[in-house]
DNA sequence: CATGTTATCTAAGCGTTGTTCAGATGGATC
DNA sequence: GATCCATCTGAACAACGCTTAGATAACATG
């Protein structure tokens, strides 16, 4: 994280669009996403509350972008987890483990990220070809074998994303903390969920 | 639906509180969540700025009251689901359409539903005794018989939970479409997804 | 019935927000 | 060096959440 905070003050600013993103993001991890106005992320980037609108159309732009980058983050957060297990089951609970952390560790930007996706024709870029989306499908696919169709294939994915994202809002709800507590911490707790999910039973029973 | 729009207006307006809930509604079904301001629900209801002030604390009060007929209205969706099926497993699928169902016929509601119960210490009441939640373990607890723990019990009302929340949010997501019509409507894409899911997994196996 | 108390509502205003626009600034091009 | 154009500022607008002071009407008490 290279942050370009208050080292002097440049003539025009040499790359506001990208000081813009991070002050956003900034904000977004201090205050929370209740505080990202399009004014506190000028102030904190240090321009007027009228220079972003040579970089962005609007505020909802500008959190695209945001959203852009948390995409490719959690992107690379999959990746890894694909790739530290060798076992098909369990590579798809790291994989749903890992997501949820994701969620957890940046929660405003999580949110950042669905809000953005709402009410759009098309899904974020990630979802589609070479992002997070895909790689579930492909981890699922490998798991599944080749006699499964491609409208099964598709629904499993969207299953285990549907509860992989609902599970990452609602972890954050104190109400199971004494379940957590009583399975021995978040890792067990989100585990211990996924496996009841039954993500596989599919195709463990054909 | 008893709305009291503009008939006439009285000294002190009888049921302001009430009213207000009802005008925020109205706006939420038509105008969509960002239409949703303070003073635009005292405007649909013909008072003044500050007259909700002397009925809720802040705005968030007034989602509260919002948020919490919407529980009571996904209590009863969920209660006539539950009613209308015999068979256990499908018991359950329909519980978990009929959730899906209502979060799509009432999305801006569904959505200040869980933007209130984030960031909250408990749970909404409505999850907690004799509400929806409780209607989702009932069912599983019925369908799983007596030799499931506690634990098993709550991981997956959870993971049932989660699954369907995850769905609610993610099944309007129009990159959904053609597997939808491909399928034959949204009811069968629900029932799709959710038969992927495999909730029933650990008890199938066990 | 007159009086005072209290709940409710209005009018006006404060600080903040998203956004626009006219004008200043300065790097790049001819 | 004059011109052009992207970039940034200052000021302004409407709308927002919320507060305060004061009006109004119901209610309770004498």
């Amino acid at each position: 994280m290279t942050l370009a905070q208050p080292e002097a003050r440049p003539y025009h600013h040499g790359d506001l669009s990208r000081a813009l993103v991070e002050a956003a993001r900034r904000i977004l991890e201090t205050d929370g996403p209740a505080a990202l106005s399009l004014r506190a992320v000028a102030r904190e980037a240090g321009v007027s509350p009228a220079a972003p609108y040579h970089h962005f159309k609007d505020k909802g732009q500008l959190l695209d972008a945001v959203a852009h980058e948390g995409w490719v983050a959690l992107d690379a957060a999959l990746m890894k987890a694909r790739q530290d297990s060798d076992d098909d089951r369990r590579r798809m609970t790291n994989l749903g483990v890992a997501y949820v952390t994701f969620a957890r560790d940046n929660p405003a930007l999580y949110r950042v990220m669905y809000d953005c996706s709402r009410d759009k024709d098309a899904l974020p870029d990630q979802m589609k070809e070479e992002g997070a989306y895909c790689q579930v499908r492909n981890t699922i696919a490998h798991a599944a074998g080749d006699g499964v169709s491609e409208i099964d294939l598709e629904l499993a994915t969207i299953a285990a994303w549907c509860a992989g994202h609902g599970l990452a809002e609602m972890s954050g709800f104190k109400q199971f903390e004494s379940l957590k507590a009583l399975l021995g911490g978040e890792e067990a707790f989100l585990k211990a969920v996924f496996d009841h999910l039954g993500m596989f039973a599919k195709f463990d029973r054909g």
